[in-house]
DNA sequence: GCCAACGTTGGC
DNA sequence: GCCAACGTTGGC
């Protein structure tokens, strides 16, 4: 069982655009990052925790969480010809680019800000702070548990 | 909307 | 196989 960071924006995909899905279960595709391709093709299982990060917005945040329903498989989008997310060098046969379906879990009474994530001390290893501009990553169980209680607003 | 960090691409 | 150019990301 290992945890991660989801960062989406939420003017494209939001937490509670995620909760509202049937059954709360929506694809989390349109990855166009090595790195992030990487972490979720090869790492990300059925059954992990997911903190769900809203990026390039006023208060950039993990809001809640999620969990794994379905492990890596090609994402559709990169062979749909009408879509923005598209790759022309992508093949069935070969597939580039990879999505995976989270469930919602919970949303969180107290967002946890980056900002309070930068003066937290006890996360300051996160690699969110360390590296920003990646849009999936892993996270300890130390620091899962500590957003989980921060954003619950038990601190 | 600027620009910095990172990984990939491709000309040579 | 070097390395400059490019695409993506995301805080500010």
């Amino acid at each position: 069982m290992n945890y991660w960071l989801f960062k989406s924006e939420p003017d494209e995909y939001s937490l509670s655009d995620l909760q509202g899905e049937p059954g709360g279960i929506g694809r989390w595709d349109g990855i166009r990052n090595y790195q992030a391709r990487n972490f979720l093709r090869d790492q990300v299982e059925e059954g992990d925790g997911v903190l769900f990060y809203h990026s390039a917005c006023k208060v950039p945040a993990v809001v809640g969480t999620a969990r794994v329903a379905r492990a890596a498989y090609p994402d559709p989008a990169q062979f749909d010809p009408e879509s923005k997310y598209c790759d022309p060098k992508a093949s069935t046969d070969k597939p580039r680019w990879y999505c995976v379906d989270i469930q919602w879990q919970s949303a969180f009474a107290h967002p946890v800000s980056l900002k309070a994530i930068k003066q937290n001390p006890a996360l300051a290893e996160m690699v969110l702070v360390k590296q920003g501009r990646l849009s999936i990553q892993p996270v300890t169980s130390a620091e899962w548990r500590l957003i989980e209680k921060l954003g619950a607003g038990s601190d």
